[in-house]
DNA sequence: ACAAAAGTGTTACATGTACACCCATGT
DNA sequence: ACATGGGTGTACATGTAACACTTTTGT
């Protein structure tokens, strides 16, 4: 294959995006890697994404390539832009300047379906962190910055709703901070904060009964968008677990 | 003119970096704008910036543009890419993909000089949000999203001290929180918290004689980045001014 | 002595942390 | 009655807000 080294050497770079789609599911955070199908890194694990095609926006493009390469529906999950890379060297086909997208997407999300989805699968993102090198081009790299986004807005925005169903209990979303930063938090008191915390979460009115114990309020998304007080992670609170 | 809408629709989308410089002069948040030399928007004033060249990496882009349109020495200045803007129609030429860096400058900063830079000039922020329209392309958008970043990163980092020159005094921290959230702090409690977050600043030794009145410590940034607990704008302290 | 700016002490209040205890349900 | 998970009360530590007061300088 002589794919690379061919191109002139000023030729305008090409842009593309790449995908870093994050759920909660068996308890751990788990991201969606596909396998590449074609050359370079043939057969490694690597995010889901693609060029930017015509005149179409960044934002379009990752919501095309979500729904392409994963069957996720893109219009129903968070998604925002995160940092755009641009090292020459980070694709051996030429200069590409990838713009890396954050997708939350709500624990019941099936292993995925869709035309091009075959080889896509969810992945603890420790076996990422575990073993970096084993994923194609910068993605390594990639992930971290897209999982510090996502445990930094977990901070001070209503970010966490996004990795819940529609309707959940606090005990739910305490699960969802617990397991993306790897901490434990007290139920107590995290559902105390979390109620009083105007626009967060507004009761349905439901109840869910879980197989043994007092039933819990279920909750949906409230309007709010920012927190304040902020939920901070740096507290002493609960141990590493 | 007819430099619009001559290029093949789906050609592929060009990439340019645009900067949003912040400093604080004469008590005001300041940004450098220069002035369009050439078509479109000639004339009018508009971000620092231009295309990416040849294999560029795109935070070199951003310090060669800083250098080449402004004269200030990009090594020495804090700079962090942003978003990156994609609307297809957001320049009249075709589609350009912009990417956003911000950069922040001491106020010692010279009105500037340099080879492209007779049009640059500092501009009160204040002059761009209140006639946004009088911008070139989306910069005003793009400026509205770099001093959110700004302001936001005042809080839970120790980026203020950029806005600094190398040796500073508690009161000149505290004016750079005050012009760039645009209310009042009280400098005895502010002072206090900033010495007690531990590397935030440390103490050079030497003193400044204001004209009247008692000396100030003068200090340096240190090593710290990120500040727990935070300086949170969101408090009930100080009116607006 | 006085003005001006830097810096300390103190008090009231808000929020965070830890944990004992009570509530609602299934078996 | 008991186990299990949801939820409340409360004491203490930490941090914020407001402001009286002291320190150090130049005139």
């Amino acid at each position: 294959m002589s794919t690379t080294g061919t191109r002139p050497p000023h030729a305008a770079p090409r842009v593309a995006v790449d995908l870093v789609i994050l759920t909660v599911r068996e308890s751990r955070l788990q991201l969606l890697l596909i396998e590449r199908g074609k050359q370079p890194y043939l057969g490694r694990p690597a995010l889901p994404g693609g060029f930017l095609r015509g005149h179409e926006k960044l934002d379009d493009a990752a919501r095309r390539e979500l729904h392409e390469e994963t069957g996720l529906n893109g219009s129903r999950l968070h998604l925002e832009q995160v940092h755009a890379y641009s090292r020459p060297d980070r694709d051996p086909r030429g200069h590409v300047i990838s713009v890396a997208y954050l997708a939350i997407a709500p624990s019941l999300s099936e292993p995925v379906a869709g035309s091009d989805a075959r080889r896509a699968r969810w992945t603890p993102l420790e076996q990422v962190t575990s073993a970096p090198d084993a994923l194609a081009f910068d993605h390594a790299q990639i992930i971290a910055d897209a999982v510090e986004r996502a445990r930094s807005k977990l901070e001070y925005t209503t970010l966490a709703t996004a990795f819940c169903a529609d309707e959940f209990t606090i005990s739910e979303l305490r699960q969802v901070y617990e397991v993306v930063w790897g901490r434990s938090l007290d139920e107590r008191n995290f559902s105390r904060k979390i109620r009083r915390t105007e626009g967060f979460v507004v009761p349905t009115g439901a109840k869910r009964r879980p197989e043994t114990g007092r039933p819990a309020t279920l909750y949906r998304g409230g309007p709010a968008k920012t927190l304040y007080p902020p939920v901070l992670r740096a507290g002493i609170d609960g141990d590493l677990r």
